[in-house]
DNA sequence: CTCATAAAGTGAATCATATTCATAATTTAG
DNA sequence: CTAAATTATGAATATGATTCACTTTATGAG
């Protein structure tokens, strides 16, 4: 008999019931005045029986979170589009990721809470690793586009890199921000700032530049001689590097 | 006898102990389990003389926030460099940020969460404002530079609108997150997401591409059509207009 | 059909904290 | 020195998360 499998299905459905409500309320109320009780009554249930599937409010946010990753996946997969040329696969994945945002506005915030205060929090480790694993497909994405490099046909007459690239697939990684965020702090549970993650494992590595040096933390008149210099070289230095990677032949381009 | 001023700067001085007091706590312990209680007794005052500086938890958060942008301001104001090449100053602006976080990597959670919460919160409007004009200066940093627009010298020898500029842009205005967030979301009290704004406020209309249309709402199959139609034509469109532009000539280029 | 057992549900009680407020101590001005 | 103003106090109150001893419901064997 399937009782089992019955039995599974009014449970994954109470828990979908619970998470509509929150997010309701959230949307309405905000992240503050969340309150645990009322989302239990706004299913005529007690709030007992909401803490038998999630430990804590901080659980229910990031099941809330995982949850509608898996949705925001599903846009971006969608729009993929691997037969675009190179240079507007990534756009396609930016636009996407943006309309999306336009209908699910909440989500963003939601995330932003959600990683900003579970790096210290108390919610479960299988909770975490779910938020991680629905955020995994966009690093994925965004990796393949990344990996898959230029077309031929990029690089111009004179066999020089196109920067647009470069410089929008920085634009793109700074766009994954919440990706980032789930694999680089939820998982690791290692508080590194977005701008250190996004050029270590977005931009920087990607192409063929390393940045290291510069993220070693330094003083105020370190800062400013450090900034003037960058400011001078980088360009020069840049070119050469990412010109030189562009000659060679890329794996896996023109997929 | 300067005993009003005296007092003043005692006040001043109080509140900096509180504020600081707070920050260490938020470094060690997180946001969630910041507790008013702690903040004062660790400075040897009662629960009630902090709530005589901030009315509420939010208000500190509030105050932190504006205290840490003030510094911000500071590290990207240094490192404008506005004899550079046009090019080189946005970029400037980014790498400078970019060594603020870290050096201060809390303050950027911090301003994730406070932004996402101010929403709805019940801070006083003197603190939100306060917060947006620590954040101000920023804003108009990236202004000037993005109005300053490109120098004759970056159009290349076919008159071509050098891309990478338009999508570096597009990369410092993301970069630029909290700045926006600050000015449109709490300012206004409107809520919208990061990308509409970035959309509207940095890129899209300082291009002159208007983007306006695609931000509406709309579902599912629409979405997928039009993200279709975006990638196939989008470069196409987006060539001309910023050739057209950058054709003319601009206001303020080149100081 | 009936009972024993397990699973799901309940909501009053507990606990942790933000916030308030009546009172006390301190400072200032005259 | 004294009244008024300011600042500080911390016990009392309020809110809302979390727990748990108990009730109700569902399941499955005999």
């Amino acid at each position: 008999m399937g009782t089992r499998e019955r039995r599974l299905r009014e449970l994954a459905e109470r828990e979908q019931l619970f998470l509509d409500a929150a997010r309701e309320q959230i949307s309405g109320q905000g992240l503050l005045t969340l309150q645990m009780a009322k989302v239990a009554r706004s299913c005529d249930y007690a709030t007992g029986t909401l803490y038998q599937h999630f430990s804590s409010k901080e659980d229910l946010l990031l099941a809330i979170c995982a949850d509608q990753a898996e949705k925001r996946v599903a846009t971006m997969a969608r729009a993929a589009h691997w037969d675009a040329p190179s240079r507007d696969r990534m756009f396609a994945l930016m636009v996407a990721d943006m309309l999306f945002a336009e209908r699910h506005p909440d989500h963003y915030r939601l995330t932003q809470y959600v990683f900003t205060e579970a790096v210290w929090g108390s919610a479960s480790q299988r909770r975490r690793d779910a938020v991680i694993e629905a955020h995994r497909p966009i690093g994925d994405l965004v990796s393949r586009i990344v990996s898959d490099g230029i077309d031929a046909g990029d690089v111009d007459s004179r066999g020089r890199y196109p920067l647009e690239l470069a410089l929008g697939q920085y634009a793109m990684t700074i766009g994954m921000h919440h990706m980032v965020h789930a694999e680089g702090v939820l998982d690791k549970n290692d508080i590194r700032d977005p701008y250190r993650l996004l050029l270590c494992h977005g931009t920087a590595q990607l192409n063929g530049l390393n940045w290291q040096p510069l993220l070693d933390p330094f003083d105020d008149v370190a800062l400013d001689a450090l900034v003037s210099r960058i400011c001078s070289t980088l360009f020069d230095d840049f070119r050469p590097a990412v010109a030189a990677r562009a000659a060679q032949p890329i794996e896996g381009a023109s997929q």
